[in-house]
Order: structure tokens, then sequence, then C-alpha cells
DNA sequence: CGATATAGTAAGGATACCTTATCATATTTA
DNA sequence: TAAATATGATAAGGTATCCTTACTATATCG
């Protein structure tokens, strides 16, 4: 078994994440919140800040078309996940930001995060968890579509 | 800058992911396999195995339907990257197993994965390559949807 | 042999995402 | 200031993905 010592770190990436997603649409589908769906997590709560984001920026982020990020924002308003609200500083733009059922959505997935973290550090031992969390923090500071994060 | 560090692991691994897929696709964009998509990685390439795999495993360990799973290898079939043979164990079944142009796919994909694991591996440093590594394998050898690879 | 389970497929529908086009506001330039 | 261009958002319509329901063929169990 595991036969997967020599398979690209990318590969090792890509099985890891889809592991993780599907344990986390199973977690929601428990919750009242089964009705996110995983763009949901990847395209929009992925990037979105606590003081909000513009739609085309969500949109650029994302790699999507700004049609497309608005339908998901529409899904998402329509459930009480997030409202838009005016741009203070273009009267053009509107800002994506949490509403009540989108923060108590955040504070069920820290919980799962939390919990599914501590599952790892117990699996890879804590003395790899500095080491394995500093990689994960370079490779994902490093490349593109960093945001000056406001959090 | 970087304000990563106090994120979860399972959500720096999704960032992490969702970026290297971005690379994956825009890669894929400038070669002869622009038709192929990222469900087709994920879902099937991902799994898939030297000497095949059923098309109702290879749902399962997506996570989706047969019928799905059957539209997507309909589409690679239709597109000479796999082919379907029969199960020489089971007269009800059939084989996926790859097909001329998936055999270039998987060595163009090889050597993605190759160049982009050396440049990971140049930012993390060497002497935090092989914990990092292993961390992965650990991850990803003990969770669930493990199949007896045969590669 | 008959009953049930399993592998695969077909048909039709819902959703996500795209392309093209339009409107409102900002910004640049003459 | 006025005109031209750029940008943020949205609408309409199309394609692809994935689902649910229903069916056929082969295996397996009694």
């Amino acid at each position: 078994m595991s036969t997967c010592q020599n398979l690209p770190l990318p590969q090792l990436i890509a099985t890891l994440f889809e592991r993780t997603l599907a344990r986390l649409m199973d977690f929601l589908e428990q919750t009242e919140f089964g009705d996110l769906r995983a763009t949901h997590f990847l395209n929009v709560f992925l990037h979105l800040r606590i003081d909000g984001k513009r739609s085309g920026e969500l949109a650029r982020l994302a790699g999507m078309t700004p049609q497309s990020m608005g339908e998901l924002v529409d899904y998402l308003e329509q459930r009480g996940y997030v409202k838009r609200i005016p741009d203070p500083t273009d009267r053009r733009a509107k800002l994506v930001v949490y509403d009540e059922r989108g923060f108590e959505a955040s504070q069920n997935l820290e919980l799962f995060y939390a919990e599914l973290e501590q599952e790892w550090i117990d699996r890879i031992g804590p003395e790899y968890d500095s080491v394995f969390r500093a990689s994960l923090v370079t490779l994902v500071s490093g490349g593109s579509g960093e945001s000056s994060a406001s959090e």
C-alpha cells in the first residue's frame, strides 16, 4: 500500500486537496449550510476578506469571468451569506461583504479547519508541523494572486 | 504582505492547489492538449493507472456518479486520450485505459510536474523538501480513497 | 432456475461558466 | 469643459458538467 512516495509534489497536493474538499462537503451536509457548494469556497470564501472585496476582484482571483462571479454572489446573496454594499471609493463599484449567515458559516468553517488541522498535525508529528507549515506558507506567499489581505 | 502565516493548513493547501491548477491549465493551453479541462485531471487522470480502471471505480474515487464519469470518459475517448477495453475478469465491466494521445499527454504532464516541483524545492530549500514531501505522503497515504495502485 | 446485486448506459434537467452586448461611472485628453 | 476611452457591474443566451431516474446485461446467491 501507499505507493505514492514517488508522486510529484503537485500531484500529492492535488490528491490531498481533493480529499480535504470531499470531507468539507460531507461536513457541510450535516449542518444548516448544506446549500453551499465547492465552488463557493474555492472561488468566493477563499478570497473574501472581512472588509469586503469587489465582485470583479473576486473573479480575477478565482480566474473566472466577472459575470460568472456575479452569479455565484447572487446565489450567496439570496441565501443570506453575503450582501453587496456600495463601494465608498467608486460609485460604479459594490463591495461583497459577509452577511449574517456568512459569518455563521465562517465560524463553522473555522471549527472544521481547526479539527482537520489538528488531525493532520497528529499524523505527521509535531516536529514536522513547523516545517510543513512554513513550506506551505512559502509556496503560497510567493506566487501570483496574492492580494494585500486586510484581516 | 504574506498575511497567511495564521491560515489553517487546509486553507493553505486549497490556495496552493488552486494556483497549481491555474498554472497547469495555462500550460496546457500552449500545447496540443488544450481540449483537456480541469475536471479531466482531477476526476480521471489523477486516479487512472497504467493497467486501467473501471469507469465505476473512477467515479467512486472522484466522488461522482457513474453516469457523470461515463460522460467524462466519453469525452476523452472521442479525443483519443483513453479507450475502453473489456475487463477480462467480468464481462459486464470495461476497463478505461490510456490511448495514444493519453500517453503523450501524460508525458507532457510529467514534465510540467517535474519543473514545478523543482521550482518548489528551490523556494522552500532542499533541507525542507524531505520533510515537506514526507508529510504530504503521510497525509495522502492514510486517508480514504487509496486504491492498491498498480504502476 | 429464479431472485437479487452490480457494471454500464440513456434521457432529461439543473447549475456553473462562458461569450457577447449594454449601462453607469471614472479617468484621460483635447 | 467636452469628448473619448477605460472600468465595474449586469443581462441574455449557449455549452458543458453533473445530477436523478430508469433501463439493459452479466454475476452471484438461494
